[in-house]
DNA sequence: GAGTGGTCTAGACCACATC
DNA sequence: ATGTGGTCTAGACCACTCA
């Protein structure tokens, strides 16, 4: 059972997208969603709260509060999976693996993984297609202490995300993605079908669990005619930073 | 004066930062920071919930809270002013004008910046540097009302946002970005001295007022190797969205 | 000046993690 | 069993917006 101000925060998702709130309307005051939902204003404040990080709706202090966006931004599962994230929109994710194999880690991966000694690591390269097209190329490494779970994972498996859950009870919960744009080398132009040099969109990741342990750093190039990515920011949230130079050591 | 809560998130900011608390090291129960600051739980959780949101620490019902990275986000006016961004990291923005002109506003600036009518709309081409280095190529399309503002500021202004904040007492409150990447085109080249079709970030974002009111739109192409842009995500907070196709309608 | 959001308190109960 | 974070309440005061 979701918490009542999570259900409050979908109430008000779902006002918003079916236009009951219109983009620029105001949202009525909290202690008028308070009484209407039979709860405190902390609760009502709880669940606003979540529309303003999502960046759906903004506040001033002595105002009521505006709508901003109807679009919602994605459950974090959605971001994670690339699978879960097709399937919300109704297509079909597909996914191959290319290549895969145990190679020792390096410092860098020690230092991204967090891992005690530099024993192996496992990496894989993937090729994932919308639709039958092929829109990103994944080249992942993974931790060693889960990597016995990724090789029993099949080539062709949907979602990965998905498998390590069943087979461990695995949960991604942060994640760090940094991105940037990079030109298609020989190898990204094959898997993709696009020219060499053309433009890619890369998005290098960290996914960790709940505790904080890295599982595994990606290096992901999308298609940009097929995919990119949004953010929204506000003077109370700001969750997508700029920055100089090669900077993947944070 | 800051309110209590934003003092304590931002003195566990530099308590992670200087390294106080490590990366993947407990911070302390709510009860604990309530006592030491001498304040309610509650105002403790909303410093906690600013650096969760931040990405900076993790949490789990049951266990301490997680430290998950040091490095702090930039705030709202950071991300939003090259000026204010360059400055904070030490460095020397410039800019300067290369073509401005009005124009009349056609149906997609009238859906983004909620235009009344189909007006006229001010163009701006400029180039931005970093240190004397070129790195950033910003079209931006600014609202009817605000463009007599702009027309007012030197080419070479350094800071456009603190020019019309002076002239205007405008404050940017909102934004949403938008990210890809695009071969450089012809001019892009010309002007950021990289040679054709070579790869650009690409950041089209569309910027408004408090009330939700929109002032600018612009496509900004930013050099790969010179600036790159970095998101945390959690379960709990996910400003980073993926999207199928070309997506700067919603 | 009335309404609204921002802040803070003091206490309560629950679910979950850890030992 | 104990400690911890997650949730919720009821009330208070202030700063700000807007008519």
């Amino acid at each position: 059972m979701a918490a009542r101000h999570e259900e409050i925060a979908e109430e008000l998702r779902r006002a918003i997208d079916d236009g009951e709130y219109a983009v620029g309307a105001l949202l009525p005051a909290e202690t008028g969603l308070a009484g209407r939902y039979g709860v405190s204003r902390g609760t009502v404040r709880q669940a606003v709260a979540a529309l303003t990080a999502e960046g759906l709706i903004g506040s001033r202090q002595g105002a009521r509060r505006v709508v901003l966006a109807s679009r919602r931004s994605q459950s974090f599962e959605e971001l994670r999976s690339f699978a879960q994230w097709a399937r919300a929109m109704g297509r079909r994710a597909s996914g191959l693996v290319v290549a895969r194999e145990r190679r020792r880690a390096t410092a860098e991966d020690v230092a991204r993984l967090q891992l005690r000694d530099d024993g192996e690591v496992l990496h894989v390269l993937r090729v994932r297609g919308l639709d039958g097209e092929r829109v990103l190329v994944e080249r992942t490494v993974y931790a060693d202490w889960i990597a016995p779970a990724v090789e029993r994972v099949e080539d062709d498996c949907e979602s990965v995300t998905a498998r390590l859950y069943q087979e461990t009870g695995l949960v991604f919960a942060y994640g760090k993605h940094l991105i940037d744009a990079v030109s298609a080398g020989a190898r990204d132009a094959e898997l993709l079908g696009v020219r060499r040099t053309s433009p890619l969109l890369r998005v290098r990741r960290v996914t960790t669990t709940a505790a904080g342990r890295p599982v595994e750093w990606s290096d992901d190039r999308y298609r940009p005619d097929a995919v990119n990515f949004s953010v929204h920011n506000s003077i109370g949230s700001n969750p997508l930073a700029r920055q100089a130079g090669p900077g993947f050591g944070g």
